[in-house]
DNA sequence: GTTGGATTTCAGAAACGATTGAAAATTGGA
DNA sequence: TCCAATTTTCAATCGTTTCTGAAATCCAAC
């Protein structure tokens, strides 16, 4: 049941239809199966990632589906590349609009919504570590203040030893912090002139 | 049952007994409860950061716990702290000595295990990407690299497009393998170069 | 070799997050 | 305005991961 299905409805991308001469169909199949290989083996290892990093497996997946293919794909065209629910794809695709990595595109004359993902790397990652550093890092660095603040209160010896504790970590923390700021910056040169500092050292 | 046995069984560090001066009992009893709440605080907010980022919530509170109270624990004294059971601080403790962020000490003439964590930062989040990236990149990159052969075979213009997206990832990701590279490296100086570096750019 | 405290293991339980599917809401067109 | 296609929502379900607790194992001291 996995190869059967693959190469019928999966690919409503519009007007590159199968329409392509008897000759070469043979060969333009193998090799579209190569593809589709190729792209399963793709969305796994994205997907893999993904739930090492916290990301449901679903979200990945349909990212990495987005991002390999290219194309615009409707809600449908997900559901059946990757066999989940109407309801999860409709979810997951809100999700991925809201972190900013996909976008919802129209075709004119069709009443289904398209969405495509950020082909930029360099803008995918930016985007991404903005979204985790708003989500997860701000927070976190909030916390840690109080945090110091609240076992700075004592003034015996067990609370400045905490405090200095926290206060290596957030000192740490707060670097990390003044990085990824500058390399989600607009002009998002920082990483870069970074990796080229750190190639040239030996 | 929080207070009382704080200053019981939890601070088993050999000579230092409980025999401090009735004078001090009360002030120093405040002082104790405020670092403790400020360490809950710490602990909280330590173990929703790891759990973002797919770490078991319990691993990353017995981490936290060990590092902010900074001296070494035994297994008694975390189930304790922390209300867990037996079985998950030992799986735990053990999951945290071999990632190399907390390690495993004897006290002479006591039988139980004690385990401190690692309390240079720099250390720690050294060894923490030493392990991330040997366990969860350096899969990715070797799959993705199968992957774009894989669909590089096909010499049909969708399989070079494939092919092309697959490479500029690729490239991104050997990027931030190098960089990382440098960072864990003996030295480990490559971040603390980089952030200076990058504090100098406008 | 035996004892007894300490640690580890692991099958089952509990908790949690992910997924489904159908009903409700929305939307563009007639 | 109404209709039909499409999307969204959400309670129920499912599956996975995590946690427990007691039994098995280990090990230092005697």
């Amino acid at each position: 049941m996995s190869d059967s299905n693959s190469t019928g409805p999966a690919r409503p991308t519009g007007p590159t239809g199968p329409a392509s001469p008897a000759t070469l169909a043979a060969p333009v199949a193998s090799a579209d199966a190569a593809v589709r290989d190729a792209q399963d083996r793709f969305i796994a290892a994205w997907a893999q990632m993904g739930s090492a990093w916290g990301i449901p497996r679903t979200m990945a997946e349909v990212h990495a589906l987005l991002y390999i293919h290219g194309e615009a794909m409707n809600t449908d065209d997900v559901m059946a590349r990757l066999a989940v629910s109407r309801g999860n794809v409709s979810m997951t695709l809100r999700a991925l609009v809201d972190w900013g990595i996909v976008f919802r595109v129209h075709h004119r004359g069709d009443r289904k919504d398209y969405f495509v993902a950020e082909q930029d790397v360099w803008k995918l990652f930016r985007t991404i570590i903005r979204e985790r550093k708003k989500r997860e890092f701000d927070p976190l660095l909030d916390a840690l203040r109080d945090c110091r603040d609240l076992g700075g209160a004592a003034r015996a010896p067990a609370g400045r030893e905490h405090t200095a504790r926290v206060d290596e970590l957030l000192d740490f923390i707060e670097m990390v912090d003044r990085i990824s700021e500058r390399f989600i910056s607009p002009t998002g040169i920082g990483l870069q002139v970074a990796a080229r500092l750190l190639g040239k050292v030996s």
